[in-house]
DNA sequence: CGAGAGGTTGAGGATCCTCAACAGCCGTGG
DNA sequence: CCACGGCTGTTGAGGATCCTCAACCTCTCG
């Protein structure tokens, strides 16, 4: 029974059917072996030899997170990391207060638990239905000490995301509410294209808080602001998503 | 002939006399061998044993920097990397309109360059007058590709300064003005502290604009709120600094 | 059908920014 | 030696942006 055409373009990068179980929605790709897995390619795995992946293969559970469900929180020891293979996760960090900032959204092919270090430095939640592959922390790092250029792929990566949370300073720090979210929407756009999936409509599977406690904003701008940028025709407001009508318009909103 | 000693405390890490030149104000901290480096502990190179260490020094170049003069732009071609012995930089980012966000300040054993990708992700000045140990970037790859040990202690600092990003994050996104400027007093006095450095006084180096750019405010912001705290006697202000009077009470405001 | 979660929109207000004036410090140069 | 300009910092008045509070709507799910 598919839905409307409405929504179709604004699924989640998994694609699968609409069952609300995490291993029906994100289909087959939580119990893969890693030869074919889907996001391989774009994971710190594609430095590894077949041999090499066969033995983190070994190394790996298929873990499934149902939607709003918590992996862990900031503080925990930290005993296994991950690979998104399917999904949406956030991450973040409390106030005391309850005041939360989250310091990233993960997509399919992201890596959690970068830093090994033995205890986790924020808090994550499965957005919607995820799946990942579990290491066991330890193990991994033994893993990854007899093999350095796993540790070279692990240090790009985190530099990566060193760079990527420099230009998030930027963004909090230096621009408006408009600016904010178009840039929003431009970077979650450049991240789901490499990730192969469509560029004119744009799954938004978090809400309007998660956006608004993202980009240091209330969900009351978040909202006025996607609604301005509506009633101007640079997107669209469709079920679960943004349909992206003027993407040269968006970049320019969103670039400083 | 020494001068008054209200702003003696508020002096660089350096301690120096106060000659202009780089290489004065820094003392031989520019062009010491490792064995006698004051960072060293607090350094990358911690991690190596004397024979490494005297290979990395035949490596490196002693560079100082005059107050104000730049190492180095957004975009360039990243020839070198740095491990700052002496003195305060800004890391930068900049917007196309001006606007600029300081992503960090460095100090005394920081290292510069920990991405080691071909260009440079922030442009970077000196504050005050720096020295710092210089390398060429292809040789300093090519000698952490032969010491596995050094990569892992490179990807340790890059995670840490990725929690302190992220941390930073939550400061620009989710603090007001007045928790932004003691937070920030707070931090900066844990890592003087670790340095070595007195704990009540703080030298600032920096202008009120450099700390505006990177606290997310306007240098009129910053200067209000540091003069309320020296209203309330949370802290007193000294030239070249600030001496903290109640860190208690400093503390409670920075923390969340 | 009712409850709850998520989203939109409006009115009013707080925080922080903008613009402006002025004070202190310092090196330069008459 | 002192006047001057430039740079930095402080303080005030007024205003823009964004937040707070509130009402209402839609959709989903039990």
């Amino acid at each position: 029974m598919e839905n409307s055409s409405a929504d179709e373009g604004a699924r989640s990068a998994c694609g699968a059917a609409a069952e609300p179980a995490a291993e029906a929605r994100c289909g087959r790709s939580g119990t893969e072996s890693c030869d074919r897995c889907r996001v391989r390619a774009v994971s710190v795995c594609a430095c590894l030899d077949p041999d090499e992946l066969e033995a983190l293969d070994a190394l790996s559970d298929k873990a499934t997170f149902e939607a709003k469900q918590t992996l862990f929180i900031q503080g925990d020891e930290a005993d296994a990391v991950y690979n998104v293979t399917c999904g949406t996760l956030r991450l973040y960090k409390l106030l005391s207060d309850g005041r939360r900032q989250i310091v990233g959204f993960l997509l399919p092919g992201d890596f959690v638990g970068l830093s090994l270090s033995e205890r986790y430095g924020y808090s994550a939640d499965a957005i919607d239905d995820v799946a990942a592959c579990r290491f066991d922390r330890e193990a991994f790092i033994a893993f990854v000490e007899r093999k350095p250029h796993l540790l070279r792929r692990l240090h790009e990566a985190a530099t990566h995301e060193l760079t990527v949370a420099q230009d998030h300073m930027v963004l909090l720090g230096r621009r408006s509410a408009e600016e904010k979210v178009a840039a929003f929407l431009v970077t979650l756009r450049r991240r789901l294209t490499r990730l192969g999936a469509s560029a004119v409509t744009i799954p938004l599977p978090m809400t309007r808080l998660d956006m608004a406690d993202h980009l240091g904003l209330t969900l009351e701008t978040v909202s006025r602001v996607i609604s301005k940028l509506a009633r101007q025709k640079v997107v669209l407001m469709v079920p679960g998503g943004l349909r992206i009508m003027d993407p040269a318009r968006l970049e320019r909103l969103g670039e400083g």
